[in-house]
DNA sequence: ATAGGGTTAG
């Protein structure tokens, strides 16, 4: 018999240890009190529920000794509760051990829907989505009854795979079990069919929804502008205006991410205002999409004026930044930022460092991009390890400065598969250097890797159309058409008045299509008077000249330009906003323009912008 | 006990 005073020092010590959070004593005096038959189980014994509860807390960042604890827990002959295993369970599923978690869940009798939801949500938060619903079919297979907090959950999984078979038989059973008009369910429902592409599931839903909350509207507003419907985000940001539902931070976000992918400057700076009226200015969230939203929009200054403001700065708005002076062809300043932030002890990272290789791009500077590429491969945080992004911004640089063997062999030696942007980022730069030999090869590679990018067929008929070789023309386009490969439809758009117009090549569905092309067919004649010639050899078709001619004249941004002429007002520069690279002759065109017209023309092709001023391109003819 | 919306790049 051992004396009771050493029992309850035992019992002290243990609350210390806990408290202490020092595990291996812990588990010495429980084999001091079970090795002395001291028993576990009574109400005085030390190993109650609270006491595992907060030892599991204090030991709920290692694996390991959650495992040591759940054998304590067995061994004490405590009864399993649900809330000790739930909270192990939980605890091991944010340390990502879903295996361990799993097997957990498998032991447990009959568990409750709560621990079925626990389970889901884990796997969920651990991106084993396929798992959270085949955890979910289960549940249901066992006639487990689901509750509100179910769905979410489950909902989730679906969106997250992509999986809309499964996310129509989970909403026939959130219909079965009267929860559609949930809130919360509903508006998960909403984003599942957004975020597979079932836009017109979604608006229903929407539509039907009897209790529209503000989640209800920021939710599919987010969710437009990240499934690329920025327009119809917008939309629908002023469909909630109307409704007299007032916009906060999270709508605010959203909508100014939608003006961002559009160019919309004039509704990007009433939201603006909006956000100064309303004193959301002191959101880091805020702060970093209205940066964003003036960076896309070629509004650099703006973007600086207010980066210089911000009460608080992330690596996102670094990152921002640095970007919106590398797409304006500002190489000097992006780079001095860099060093800025890097002095402050920022933390540069992998969408950074993009930002810092394409400024370099822009402005040709090898030797900077090699090193600063160097800066990535020695990192020691593997965070800032180059991706193929960065690879194909590498040989993007190497091969547009004209180092195409360089480039070819940079691919040669690189660590990972080389996937299409690689490739591509190659042929871009032999399309510029006319290199026919090297291009050939590179087309072969890409038409095995994707066949389905029309671009790649399009850059090489490009290269074989500026040789004048039409019978390869021809043959790339016969390829195109038997593979079924189809172009993206160029276009431009300008906003006037708050309004987007979408220009197609040779389109005419304007309602003031007339003024435009009179007012086009104006600005040739004047361009012409000084000099500008057409520049027909990235025109695809072996045609006659002046069907050449007249493709060429009517391209989208042409229009866009002429549009701006009479509807912008003319203090003010014209914006263009282009999904695809502009092409030489337009090029050309607007720098003409800019003279004749006395009008700075700012254009945002796919990659970069432009900024055309008095017959001059902001990119010095280098992109 | 557990639940819905947000920022950079591609």
């Amino acid at each position: 018999m051992q004396p009771k005073v050493k029992s309850s020092a035992t019992t002290v010590s243990f609350y210390c240890a806990v408290r202490l959070k020092l595990l291996p004593s812990i588990l010495h005096f429980y084999d001091f009190l079970h090795t002395h038959k001291h028993s576990t189980t009574t109400p005085s014994s030390p190993f109650t529920k609270q006491a595992f509860a907060s030892l599991l807390e204090s030991c709920s960042s290692e694996s390991y000794q959650l495992k040591q604890i759940h054998a304590l827990i067995l061994t004490t002959g405590l009864s399993i509760k649900n809330s000790l295993i739930t909270q192990l369970l939980t605890s091991l599923t944010l340390l990502g051990d879903m295996t361990y978690a799993r097997l957990l869940f498998d032991e447990m009798h009959k568990p409750r829907s709560f621990l079925w939801n626990t389970l889901i949500k884990e796997y969920v938060k651990n991106d084993l989505s396929i798992e959270a619903t085949s955890v979910y079919q289960k549940m249901h297979r066992l006639g487990v009854r689901p509750d509100t907090f179910t769905y979410p959950f489950v909902l989730k999984a679906c969106a997250q795979v992509d999986d809309l078979w499964t996310g129509q038989e989970v909403h026939a059973h959130v219909v079965k079990f009267g929860l559609h008009c949930n809130a919360i369910v509903r508006t998960e429902l909403m984003m599942m069919y957004a975020k597979v592409g079932e836009l017109g599931s979604a608006d229903y839903l929407f539509e039907t929804m009897s209790n529209r909350d503000l989640v209800a509207w920021n939710a599919l507003i987010a969710v437009y502008v990240q499934t690329g419907n920025a327009g119809k985000a917008l939309g629908m940001f002023h469909g909630m205006v109307l409704a007299g539902i007032k916009p906060d931070s999270v709508t605010v976000v959203s909508a100014l991410s939608a003006c961002a992918d559009l160019g919309c400057l004039e509704i990007g700076k009433q939201i603006d205002q909006f956000v100064m009226k309303e004193i959301l200015d002191s959101n880091l969230f805020v702060n970093n999409a209205r940066l964003h939203m003036y960076v896309k929009c070629g509004n650099i200054e703006a973007a600086r004026c207010l980066f210089d403001k911000m009460p608080q700065r992330n690596v996102i708005s670094w990152s921002t930044m640095i970007r919106g002076y590398a797409m304006n062809g500002e190489s000097d300043k992006s780079l001095h930022l860099f060093s800025v932030m890097q002095n402050m002890g920022v933390q540069p990272n992998q969408v950074t460092y993009l930002g810092i290789l394409s400024a370099c791009g822009h402005a040709g500077l090898v030797r900077e991009g090699q090193s600063y590429f160097e800066e990535m491969v020695k990192s020691n945080d593997c965070n800032v390890q180059p991706r193929l992004e960065h690879y194909a911004c590498m040989v993007d640089l190497l091969g547009r400065s004209g180092h195409l063997e360089e480039a070819f062999d940079f691919i040669k030696r690189m660590p990972i598969e080389p996937d299409a942007g690689v490739w591509g980022a190659l042929l871009g730069a032999c399309t510029i250097h006319k290199n026919i030999e090297l291009s050939q090869n590179v087309a072969d590679i890409l038409f095995n890797l994707a066949p389905e990018i029309a671009s790649y067929h399009v850059l090489l008929s490009n290269i074989y159309a500026a040789a004048g070789r039409w019978g390869d023309v021809e043959k790339v386009r016969q390829k195109m058409r038997k593979k079924g490969v189809k172009k993206v439809v160029a276009y431009s758009s300008v906003e006037a008045s708050g309004e987007v117009h979408v220009f197609h090549g040779g389109d005419r569905s304007h309602p003031l299509s007339s003024n435009i092309y009179e007012a086009l067919a104006e600005l040739i004649k004047q361009i012409t008077s000084i000099g500008y010639m057409p520049n027909t050899t990235e025109v695809l078709h072996d045609v006659q000249m002046e069907e050449k001619e007249a493709t060429l004249s009517t391209h989208s941004e042409k229009l866009a330009v002429a549009f701006g002429l009479i509807n912008v007002r003319p203090q003010s520069p014209i914006r263009v906003i282009k999904n695809l690279r502009i092409c030489n002759d337009c090029h050309t065109f607007m720098k003409f323009s800019s003279k004749v017209t006395n009008r700075e023309i700012i254009m945002r092709d796919k990659n970069r912008f432009h900024h055309f001023k008095d017959g001059y391109c902001s990119c010095k003819d280098f992109w």
